[in-house]
DNA sequence: TTAAATGCAAAGCATTTGCTAAAGG
DNA sequence: CCTTTAGCAAATGCTTTGCATTTAA
Protein backbone atom coordinates (compact mmCIF):
# COMPACT_ATOMS: atom_id res chain seq x y z
CA UNK A 1 0.00 0.00 0.00
CA UNK A 2 1.25 3.53 -1.64
CA UNK A 3 1.09 6.00 1.68
CA UNK A 4 3.38 8.41 0.28
CA UNK A 5 1.23 11.58 1.04
CA UNK A 6 1.36 10.20 4.72
CA UNK A 7 4.96 10.56 4.49
CA UNK A 8 5.16 13.83 2.95
CA UNK A 9 2.80 15.17 5.24
CA UNK A 10 5.55 13.80 8.41
CA UNK A 11 8.46 14.97 6.69
CA UNK A 12 6.56 19.00 6.78
CA UNK A 13 6.11 18.23 10.56
CA UNK A 14 2.14 18.03 10.33
CA UNK A 15 0.22 16.05 12.92
CA UNK A 16 -0.81 13.18 12.02
CA UNK A 17 -4.27 12.98 13.21
CA UNK A 18 -7.02 10.07 12.27
CA UNK A 19 -8.72 12.02 9.74
CA UNK A 20 -5.49 13.68 8.06
CA UNK A 21 -4.31 9.95 7.88
CA UNK A 22 -7.42 8.71 6.33
CA UNK A 23 -7.47 11.95 3.46
CA UNK A 24 -3.78 11.00 3.16
CA UNK A 25 -4.43 7.53 2.40
CA UNK A 26 -7.39 8.85 0.21
CA UNK A 27 -5.32 10.88 -2.03
CA UNK A 28 -2.29 8.73 -2.03
CA UNK A 29 -4.84 5.79 -3.93
CA UNK A 30 -6.51 8.25 -6.02
CA UNK A 31 -5.48 7.89 -10.21
CA UNK A 32 -8.21 10.30 -11.15
CA UNK A 33 -8.55 13.94 -10.51
CA UNK A 34 -11.14 13.94 -7.76
CA UNK A 35 -13.00 17.08 -6.12
CA UNK A 36 -13.04 17.51 -2.75
CA UNK A 37 -16.70 16.57 -2.35
CA UNK A 38 -15.76 13.19 -3.81
CA UNK A 39 -12.83 12.68 -1.51
CA UNK A 40 -14.99 13.63 0.95
CA UNK A 41 -16.79 11.03 0.08
CA UNK A 42 -14.23 8.47 -0.50
CA UNK A 43 -13.15 9.57 2.84
CA UNK A 44 -15.70 8.96 4.80
CA UNK A 45 -16.31 5.19 3.35
CA UNK A 46 -13.53 4.90 5.41
CA UNK A 47 -14.36 6.74 8.64
CA UNK A 48 -17.65 8.66 8.17
CA UNK A 49 -17.44 11.27 10.86
CA UNK A 50 -14.49 13.17 9.00
CA UNK A 51 -16.30 16.25 8.18
CA UNK A 52 -16.45 18.18 4.21
CA UNK A 53 -14.46 21.11 6.28
CA UNK A 54 -12.05 19.11 7.39
CA UNK A 55 -11.24 17.91 4.11
CA UNK A 56 -11.29 21.35 2.70
CA UNK A 57 -8.86 22.96 5.33
CA UNK A 58 -6.77 19.21 4.32
CA UNK A 59 -6.04 20.01 1.36
CA UNK A 60 -5.74 23.64 1.53
CA UNK A 61 -2.93 22.81 4.33
CA UNK A 62 -1.15 20.31 1.66
CA UNK A 63 -1.33 22.41 -1.52
CA UNK A 64 0.73 25.13 0.56
CA UNK A 65 3.01 22.43 1.75
CA UNK A 66 3.50 22.00 -2.14
CA UNK A 67 2.00 18.48 -1.87
CA UNK A 68 -0.74 18.93 -3.65
CA UNK A 69 -1.31 20.60 -6.96
CA UNK A 70 -5.48 22.39 -7.41
CA UNK A 71 -6.56 22.08 -10.88
CA UNK A 72 -9.26 23.85 -12.26
CA UNK A 73 -10.09 21.89 -15.82
CA UNK A 74 -13.52 23.74 -16.52
CA UNK A 75 -15.77 23.03 -13.86
CA UNK A 76 -17.03 24.82 -11.03
CA UNK A 77 -15.35 23.01 -8.66
CA UNK A 78 -11.34 22.55 -7.61
CA UNK A 79 -9.48 19.23 -8.41
CA UNK A 80 -6.60 18.26 -6.62
CA UNK A 81 -3.91 15.51 -6.78
CA UNK A 82 -0.40 14.77 -5.82
CA UNK A 83 2.34 17.39 -6.60
CA UNK A 84 4.70 14.62 -7.27
CA UNK A 85 3.38 13.16 -9.96
CA UNK A 86 5.34 14.98 -12.03
CA UNK A 87 5.06 17.79 -14.34
CA UNK A 88 1.86 16.78 -16.54
CA UNK A 89 -0.80 18.74 -18.08
CA UNK A 90 -4.27 17.90 -18.99
CA UNK A 91 -6.48 17.04 -22.05
CA UNK A 92 -10.07 16.80 -21.49
CA UNK A 93 -12.65 15.10 -23.76
CA UNK A 94 -15.60 18.35 -23.66
CA UNK A 95 -17.96 15.26 -24.07
CA UNK A 96 -16.97 12.93 -21.55
CA UNK A 97 -15.26 14.93 -19.08
CA UNK A 98 -12.40 12.70 -19.60
CA UNK A 99 -9.54 13.83 -18.51
CA UNK A 100 -5.81 12.43 -20.21
CA UNK A 101 -2.87 13.73 -18.89
CA UNK A 102 -0.06 14.10 -21.32
CA UNK A 103 3.97 15.51 -20.74
CA UNK A 104 6.06 17.69 -22.70
CA UNK A 105 8.89 18.75 -22.00
CA UNK A 106 9.99 20.47 -25.11
CA UNK A 107 6.91 22.71 -24.95
CA UNK A 108 7.85 23.54 -21.44
CA UNK A 109 11.15 24.72 -22.69
CA UNK A 110 9.85 26.63 -25.18
CA UNK A 111 7.37 28.42 -22.50
CA UNK A 112 10.34 28.89 -20.30
CA UNK A 113 11.63 30.83 -22.81
CA UNK A 114 9.18 32.66 -23.60
CA UNK A 115 8.72 34.16 -20.63
CA UNK A 116 12.31 34.97 -20.07
CA UNK A 117 12.59 37.04 -22.83
CA UNK A 118 9.71 39.06 -20.95
CA UNK A 119 12.13 39.47 -18.10
CA UNK A 120 10.37 36.47 -16.24
CA UNK A 121 11.09 32.96 -14.62
CA UNK A 122 8.72 30.15 -15.15
CA UNK A 123 8.01 28.68 -11.25
CA UNK A 124 4.34 27.44 -12.39
CA UNK A 125 3.02 25.97 -16.09
CA UNK A 126 -0.59 25.34 -16.35
CA UNK A 127 -1.86 23.50 -20.36
CA UNK A 128 -5.69 22.51 -20.26
CA UNK A 129 -6.44 21.26 -23.40
CA UNK A 130 -10.09 20.73 -24.68
CA UNK A 131 -10.99 18.90 -27.53
CA UNK A 132 -13.50 16.31 -28.77
CA UNK A 133 -13.17 12.94 -30.42
CA UNK A 134 -11.98 13.05 -33.80
CA UNK A 135 -14.91 12.79 -36.52
CA UNK A 136 -12.87 10.12 -38.41
CA UNK B 1 -14.48 54.77 -31.47
CA UNK B 2 -14.43 51.36 -31.10
CA UNK B 3 -17.59 49.47 -31.43
CA UNK B 4 -16.45 45.77 -32.44
CA UNK B 5 -18.38 44.02 -29.60
CA UNK B 6 -21.60 45.83 -30.62
CA UNK B 7 -20.90 44.85 -34.30
CA UNK B 8 -20.67 41.31 -33.41
CA UNK B 9 -23.38 41.06 -31.16
CA UNK B 10 -25.55 42.33 -34.36
CA UNK B 11 -24.10 39.97 -36.56
CA UNK B 12 -25.47 37.15 -34.32
CA UNK B 13 -28.68 38.05 -33.66
CA UNK B 14 -28.65 39.61 -30.63
CA UNK B 15 -30.97 42.56 -29.20
CA UNK B 16 -29.29 45.73 -29.03
CA UNK B 17 -30.56 46.82 -25.35
CA UNK B 18 -29.57 50.03 -23.93
CA UNK B 19 -27.57 48.00 -20.86
CA UNK B 20 -25.92 45.56 -23.43
CA UNK B 21 -25.13 47.97 -25.49
CA UNK B 22 -23.17 49.87 -22.55
CA UNK B 23 -21.70 46.50 -21.61
CA UNK B 24 -20.84 45.97 -25.41
CA UNK B 25 -18.95 49.10 -25.04
CA UNK B 26 -16.96 48.89 -21.98
CA UNK B 27 -15.88 45.13 -23.49
CA UNK B 28 -14.39 46.69 -26.57
CA UNK B 29 -12.91 49.58 -24.81
CA UNK B 30 -11.04 47.72 -22.36
CA UNK B 31 -7.61 46.16 -22.57
CA UNK B 32 -7.29 44.64 -19.41
CA UNK B 33 -8.93 41.34 -18.32
CA UNK B 34 -11.93 42.89 -16.20
CA UNK B 35 -13.90 40.46 -14.03
CA UNK B 36 -17.47 40.91 -13.74
CA UNK B 37 -17.53 42.97 -10.91
CA UNK B 38 -15.56 45.30 -12.66
CA UNK B 39 -17.39 45.21 -15.51
CA UNK B 40 -20.29 46.33 -13.94
CA UNK B 41 -18.40 49.21 -12.13
CA UNK B 42 -17.37 50.41 -15.90
CA UNK B 43 -21.13 49.74 -17.13
CA UNK B 44 -22.11 51.76 -14.23
CA UNK B 45 -20.50 55.01 -14.81
CA UNK B 46 -22.21 55.50 -18.08
CA UNK B 47 -25.73 54.08 -16.71
CA UNK B 48 -25.83 53.45 -13.30
CA UNK B 49 -29.32 51.67 -13.61
CA UNK B 50 -27.86 48.27 -15.32
CA UNK B 51 -27.53 45.92 -12.72
CA UNK B 52 -25.33 42.85 -11.64
CA UNK B 53 -27.24 40.35 -13.16
CA UNK B 54 -27.58 41.68 -16.79
CA UNK B 55 -23.79 42.06 -16.67
CA UNK B 56 -23.81 37.99 -15.65
CA UNK B 57 -26.03 37.14 -18.32
CA UNK B 58 -24.77 39.01 -20.89
CA UNK B 59 -20.87 37.84 -20.71
CA UNK B 60 -22.81 34.46 -20.61
CA UNK B 61 -24.52 34.76 -23.20
CA UNK B 62 -21.70 36.56 -25.01
CA UNK B 63 -19.21 33.64 -24.38
CA UNK B 64 -22.01 31.41 -25.91
CA UNK B 65 -21.74 33.12 -28.81
CA UNK B 66 -17.84 32.86 -28.86
CA UNK B 67 -17.70 36.36 -28.89
CA UNK B 68 -16.20 36.09 -25.49
CA UNK B 69 -13.23 33.82 -24.14
CA UNK B 70 -13.45 33.53 -19.90
CA UNK B 71 -10.29 33.05 -18.25
CA UNK B 72 -9.58 32.08 -14.49
CA UNK B 73 -6.05 33.06 -13.90
CA UNK B 74 -6.16 31.35 -10.39
CA UNK B 75 -8.15 33.70 -9.21
CA UNK B 76 -12.04 32.91 -8.01
CA UNK B 77 -13.84 34.71 -10.05
CA UNK B 78 -14.04 34.75 -13.81
CA UNK B 79 -12.38 37.45 -16.09
CA UNK B 80 -13.46 38.19 -19.79
CA UNK B 81 -11.80 39.23 -22.79
CA UNK B 82 -12.88 39.03 -26.54
CA UNK B 83 -12.50 36.19 -28.64
CA UNK B 84 -11.18 37.87 -31.86
CA UNK B 85 -8.03 39.31 -29.77
CA UNK B 86 -6.14 36.14 -31.40
CA UNK B 87 -5.02 33.20 -29.50
CA UNK B 88 -2.99 34.53 -27.01
CA UNK B 89 -1.83 33.03 -23.54
CA UNK B 90 -1.43 34.56 -20.38
CA UNK B 91 2.05 35.20 -18.37
CA UNK B 92 1.64 36.25 -14.54
CA UNK B 93 3.74 37.52 -12.49
CA UNK B 94 3.29 36.28 -9.27
CA UNK B 95 4.35 39.24 -6.78
CA UNK B 96 2.53 42.05 -9.00
CA UNK B 97 -0.20 40.15 -10.28
CA UNK B 98 0.48 41.60 -13.68
CA UNK B 99 -0.53 39.70 -16.65
CA UNK B 100 1.55 39.87 -19.94
CA UNK B 101 -0.12 38.27 -23.33
CA UNK B 102 1.95 36.07 -25.42
CA UNK B 103 1.36 33.83 -28.72
CA UNK B 104 2.93 30.83 -29.75
CA UNK B 105 1.94 28.86 -33.01
CA UNK B 106 4.43 26.93 -33.01
CA UNK B 107 3.35 25.63 -29.58
CA UNK B 108 -0.05 25.41 -30.69
CA UNK B 109 0.90 23.64 -33.43
CA UNK B 110 2.76 20.76 -31.13
CA UNK B 111 -0.25 20.64 -28.72
CA UNK B 112 -2.62 19.91 -31.17
CA UNK B 113 -0.23 17.14 -32.46
CA UNK B 114 -0.47 15.60 -28.89
CA UNK B 115 -4.05 15.45 -28.47
CA UNK B 116 -4.06 13.80 -31.91
CA UNK B 117 -2.22 11.41 -30.68
CA UNK B 118 -4.64 10.92 -28.04
CA UNK B 119 -7.65 11.05 -30.15
CA UNK B 120 -8.90 14.30 -29.92
CA UNK B 121 -9.20 17.42 -31.67
CA UNK B 122 -8.50 20.44 -29.79
CA UNK B 123 -10.52 23.32 -29.54
CA UNK B 124 -9.36 25.44 -26.87
CA UNK B 125 -5.90 25.62 -25.68
CA UNK B 126 -5.73 27.21 -22.20
CA UNK B 127 -1.92 27.83 -21.61
CA UNK B 128 -1.12 30.00 -18.13
CA UNK B 129 2.29 30.56 -16.71
CA UNK B 130 3.27 31.88 -13.56
CA UNK B 131 6.91 33.05 -12.46
CA UNK B 132 8.65 35.78 -10.79
CA UNK B 133 11.02 38.98 -11.94
CA UNK B 134 14.15 37.27 -12.89
CA UNK B 135 17.31 37.53 -10.29
CA UNK B 136 19.40 38.59 -13.34
C1' DT C 1 -47.22 42.58 -31.20
C1' DT C 2 -44.44 39.41 -29.00
C1' DA C 3 -40.47 37.00 -27.84
C1' DA C 4 -36.48 38.37 -25.53
C1' DA C 5 -34.18 41.18 -21.99
C1' DT C 6 -34.02 43.66 -17.43
C1' DG C 7 -34.10 44.52 -12.37
C1' DC C 8 -34.68 42.99 -8.06
C1' DA C 9 -34.43 39.93 -4.56
C1' DA C 10 -33.97 35.37 -3.37
C1' DA C 11 -31.73 31.03 -4.15
C1' DG C 12 -27.63 28.15 -5.17
C1' DC C 13 -23.02 26.28 -4.92
C1' DA C 14 -18.48 25.81 -3.48
C1' DT C 15 -15.64 27.24 0.02
C1' DT C 16 -14.28 29.46 4.41
C1' DT C 17 -14.66 30.57 9.26
C1' DG C 18 -15.92 31.18 14.40
C1' DC C 19 -16.39 28.61 18.16
C1' DT C 20 -15.92 24.88 21.40
C1' DA C 21 -14.51 20.23 22.25
C1' DA C 22 -11.01 16.82 21.40
C1' DA C 23 -6.46 15.08 20.65
C1' DG C 24 -1.52 14.84 19.05
C1' DG C 25 3.41 15.44 20.37
C1' DC D 1 -0.06 20.50 28.96
C1' DC D 2 -0.61 23.38 25.27
C1' DT D 3 -0.99 24.15 20.63
C1' DT D 4 -3.10 22.23 16.67
C1' DT D 5 -7.08 20.17 14.72
C1' DA D 6 -12.00 18.49 14.15
C1' DG D 7 -16.79 19.09 13.88
C1' DC D 8 -20.70 21.77 13.37
C1' DA D 9 -23.28 25.35 11.70
C1' DA D 10 -23.36 29.83 10.19
C1' DA D 11 -21.21 33.03 7.05
C1' DT D 12 -19.14 34.27 2.72
C1' DG D 13 -18.35 35.18 -2.17
C1' DC D 14 -19.46 34.54 -6.70
C1' DT D 15 -22.99 33.34 -9.79
C1' DT D 16 -27.65 31.95 -11.26
C1' DT D 17 -32.71 32.27 -11.30
C1' DG D 18 -37.90 33.28 -10.73
C1' DC D 19 -40.96 36.61 -11.60
C1' DA D 20 -43.19 40.80 -12.97
C1' DT D 21 -42.14 44.56 -16.13
C1' DT D 22 -40.03 46.76 -20.00
C1' DT D 23 -38.22 46.88 -24.59
C1' DA D 24 -36.31 45.99 -29.25
C1' DA D 25 -37.52 44.47 -33.63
Amino acid sequence: MDISIERLCIENGLKMTGPRRVIARVLSEATDHPDVEELHRRANRIDNRISLATVYRTVRLLEAKGILSRRDLGSRRARYEPSGDGNHFHLVDKETGNVIEFETPEVEDALRIIARTHGLEVDVIKIELFGRRSAK
